[in-house]
DNA sequence: GGAAATAGTACTAAAACAGTACTATATTGT
DNA sequence: ACAATATAGTACTGTTTTAGTACTATTTCC
């Protein structure tokens, strides 16, 4: 089905959650925060720091905070960092069917997958946070304290 | 990951071809078109007939065709006959935390499911099967014999 | 009645997902 | 030095979903 892996719904929160603060924040901090498995966020941090989104300091008091700008950040870059690369479809058929150049077989969903697409490229971290602003307008408080539902 | 489904791909030119023709189409002629297997295309027109998208004539030369105009069948009803009604991310927590009236948890990925939800709905069957001409300005043929591509 | 089609539903093997576990390494504080 | 607390990397496993198949019943045309 269409929908997000929670590997990605939970990276999403976790990202939010570092754009909200400047000091690194540890895996155990997050999960404690949002009553998520430790292991879980803490195998999702790693990954998002193999991707470079966010940077590492270890030891002692270490954690985790943004690699760059939340405005820097795409729902694409995120996707592409928890899951694979965003794909709409895959090739139905045999591989070596459509790898020719001028592969016969449908191409309806390439313009989809586009749309799609660019509509991550250019939605970034930072909107997300303040959209969820905006859903809740009467809440003040700081975004680490607003988490996710479905 | 966040791809169509088969089943979904599969619906999506299946009834690109009904829209390009007036006749009922039989499960059997769709399938051979498109080199895919048979009992799979019979079991998503079933599904895609139970859904209200198109329309079966049964008996010897019976078929499919469409329920309705192109331009009044969208992504998001697509979708939701051969998968389940789009939903971009669960609750990841208890089931009985997130049914509390103002969930505390996240509300930054609701506002994303609308986004894509939206352009889901606003995406037709008839907006699908004209890009695919686009994409392929040079070929001038009828659009069931292009089919799909990852 | 036979052929060819849909209707409905149940089943299964394979792949993906969610979550856990373990070992190694780095940093801080005492 | 050493204990505590953190990340790094990776491997493993049970569960769920997906993709595809199979079977029986019904309808219609010839």
């Amino acid at each position: 089905m269409l929908k997000l892996s929670k590997k990605t719904d939970y990276a999403i929160i976790l990202l939010c959650h570092l754009g909200d603060v400047e000091s690194p924040v540890s895996a155990q901090e997050i999960a404690g925060n949002y009553q998520l498995p430790q292991p879980m966020v803490a195998n999702i941090l790693k990954q998002l720091g193999a991707a470079g989104l966010i940077e590492s300091v270890r030891g002692q008091h270490g954690g985790y905070v943004l690699a760059k700008p939340a405005d820097a950040i795409t729902l694409s870059d995120i996707i592409s960092a928890t899951d694979n690369p965003f794909k709409l479809v895959e090739c139905a058929h045999g591989e070596e069917l459509c790898k020719v150049q001028f592969c016969p077989t449908s191409r309806p969903l390439v313009a989809l997958h586009r749309s799609i697409h660019s509509f991550m490229e250019e939605m970034t971290l930072s909107m997300i946070i303040r959209e969820s602003y905006v859903e809740n307008p009467e809440v003040q408080k700081t975004h680490h304290e607003i988490t996710h539902l479905s």
